[in-house]
DNA sequence: CCCTAGTGGGGTAATTGGGGGA
DNA sequence: TGTGTCCCAATTACCCCACTAG
């Protein structure tokens, strides 16, 4: 994996997270997602760091709820990695 | 590649829902329902989802409802009429 | 050189999240 | 049991204008 990572414009991923474009950028300001900014100040985000947010903080049951799992409903039960510190590595708070 | 569906915000999602946004996000935490979260916290919801659960309650998902579990969850009978026009999901601006 | 589209920065209003209680 | 409503704090969306990218 020779960091194949095409770099997003700020718009891409807004799009992708149906968010403004000026939301991503407070996300490249508060350090929350990498950036690497043109010479002229504009950020460029990295498609592997972007998918990864995607797919890796909130994945959850994405199959549809099978009966066959009459047996019990545990509600938590996913690997959903339960407080996975979601963010705010500043306990802003 | 993608499922080619949208990313709701719970707003969204409550108004088609006709509850409160607060109930979608309980939905969510309690793994009912897919949310991919931004790095700031808030949810989306996936628009196939979202649908998938609107038509499935009324229509005709021929999914027998199991032994013992159907009393654990009784199926919502009401006439919640989600077969006919309930609103446009496209509400992109 | 000029042009269109997108982006950045700041500020303000609206929405969202989490907990508690009805 | 499930949902609606209250509180507060954080996050997000849209407004302006100026500059970069192509």
């Amino acid at each position: 994996m020779d960091t194949g990572d095409r770099l997003l414009t700020p718009g891409e991923v807004a799009a992708l997270f149906r968010v403004d474009p000026k939301t991503v950028t407070r996300w490249a300001a508060a350090g929350r997602i990498g950036s690497i900014r043109t010479p002229g100040g504009h950020r460029r985000f990295r498609e592997s760091e972007v998918r990864a947010l995607l797919e890796g903080e909130g994945a959850a049951v994405v199959e549809e709820m099978r009966e066959d799992d009459a047996n019990n409903r545990p509600r938590n039960a996913g690997p959903t990695n339960p407080g996975t510190s979601y963010g705010p590595p500043n306990g802003l708070r």
